[in-house]
DNA sequence: CCTGATCCTGACTCTTTGGTCAATAATTGG
DNA sequence: CCAATTATTGACCAAAGAGTCAGGATCAGG
C-alpha cells in the first residue's frame, strides 16, 4: 500500500510506526479527526503519548501519513477493469470487489468518508489529480464499450459514483442499516445479491 | 419540522434559539460535533458565547436539539408514498424528492452522515424505534405492489438503502464529486437523470 | 563489555474550549 | 414611569489535549 519508505527504518521503527498507524485507523475511523486524540491513539497502539510523537511529528502527520497509505489499496479495484474483460462481468467483478473491501476494511471507508465530509482538507489535490485521473482512465473504458453497444448506455461518471455510495454505504452506515433491519440479517450479502441484480439490469445492453 | 413547544417562548427567545439552530446546523454539518466550537455557533448566529450558552444549556443540548427537530423533516418524503398511486412513478417521485433534499439542504444531510458515522450516540433510540417504523410502513407497501406484478421484485429494504444511498452522496461527498467531475457540470441534474433510468430500469416489471 | 545511537517516559507548558457567574442592560406589564 | 422579569456580556475557571524536553533505559555494532 502507497509509496513505503521503509528504507532506512531500524525494525523498531518499522514496528512501532505500524502500530501507532493501525491504532490511528481505529480511532480516527470511528471518532474523526478533531474527535480523536492522541492518547487514545497511543493508548490503541500499546504505547505512551510521546513516543508516539517520537515517531510523528504531529497528530495532523499520522492523519495525512494514513491517508495517503491507504489511498492506493482504496481505489485499486477501479484500475483493475480489464478493458479485453466481458464489460458487464468486469464492472460487476468491480462492484462485489468494493463490496468486499467494504466489509472487509469499514474503517478505511469510514476514515475516507469523515475526511470528503469535512471538505478533504488534505486530499485536495489528490482529488482533482491522482483520482481524478484513474477515473477518467475508467471512464473511457466504459464509454468504449457503451460506444460498441456491449455495454447500456448510461453516464460513466455517474455509474461509478453510484458504486461508490452504494457499496461504502453499508460501511460508512452501518449502524443505521443494522438499526433498520433488525436482527437475522447479513446486509453484506444481501448487498451482493441487490446490487448484482440492480447493475445487471441497468446494464444490460 | 419536528415537535416545537414554542409555547411559553417571547418573541426574543424564538427568534435567538432559531438564529442559533441556525448557526449551529452550518457549523455542524461542517465540523462534525467534536470539530465545532460553541463560539463558532455564536459567530454564526450573531450572538455571545455565554448568551448561546443561555438559551441552550450545552452544546450537546444544541445538537440533540437539532438532530430530532430535523429528523421530521427529513423523513417526511418516505411517508408520503402514495400506496394508492401509480408504483414506479411513486418510487420515482421518492428518488426525485430525496435528491432535491440534497441539493436544497445539504447541511441537513450532512449532519446526519456524521451522526450515522460516528455510531450515533444521540439516535440510537431513533434508528431502531420510529426510522424503523416508517420504512416497514413502506417496506409493506413496496412489497405489495411487487407480489401484484405492478412492481419488479427486488428486497425493498435494499431498495431503500440504495436510495438513501445514491441521493445523500451527492450532498455529503459534494467536493469529490466535483473534483472528479470538473468545471462545468451540474451534478444534480445530471444524477437525476442518471437515477431516473437506473431506477426505471431497475423496477419496471 | 563498552560506547554511541536509538528508544522511551514523567513531568511539564501552552492553548483551546466548554461552561459559570456576577454585574449590567433591555424589556415588559402594570 | 417604575419594578420585576428577561436578556446580555466581560471576566473568569477548570479540564482536555497537543506538543516539548531533559534525562534515563535499551540496543547494536565493534
Amino acid at each position: 500500500m502507497g509509496e513505503q519508505d521503509d528504507s532506512g527504518l531500524t525494525r523498531i521503527q518499522r514496528r512501532n510506526r505500524e502500530l501507532i498507524l493501525e491504532g490511528a485507523l481505529t480511532v480516527f475511523s470511528n471518532s474523526g479527526f478533531r474527535g480523536a486524540t492522541i492518547d487514545q491513539i497511543a493508548g490503541e497502539a500499546g504505547l505512551s503519548k510521546p513516543n508516539v510523537l517520537y515517531y510523528f511529528a504531529s497528530k495532523d502527520e499520522i492523519h495525512k501519513t494514513l491517508l495517503t497509505t491507504l489511498l492506493d489499496m482504496w481505489l485499486a479495484p477501479l484500475s483493475n477493469i480489464d478493458p479485453e474483460g466481458e464489460p458487464l462481468q468486469e464492472v460487476l467483478d468491480y462492484v462485489a470487489a468494493k463490496l468486499r473491501m467494504s466489509r472487509q476494511y469499514p474503517r478505511e471507508s469510514r476514515l475516507f468518508a469523515y475526511e470528503i465530509l469535512r471538505g478533504a482538507p488534505h486530499l485536495t489535490e489528490i482529488l482533482g489529480g491522482r483520482l481524478r485521473g484513474t477515473v477518467e482512465d475508467a471512464v473511457a473504458i466504459l464509454q468504449d464499450w457503451m460506444q460498441s453497444g456491449r455495454l447500456r448506455n448510461v453516464e460513466p461518471h455517474h455509474l461509478i459514483f453510484s458504486i461508490w455510495a452504494m457499496t461504502q454505504h453499508y460501511a460508512d452506515f452501518e449502524v443505521q442499516v443494522r438499526a433498520v433491519l433488525g436482527k437475522g440479517h447479513d446486509p453484506f450479502s444481501e448487498a451482493q445479491e441487490f446490487l448484482d441484480d440492480l447493475y445487471r439490469r441497468l446494464l444490460s445492453p
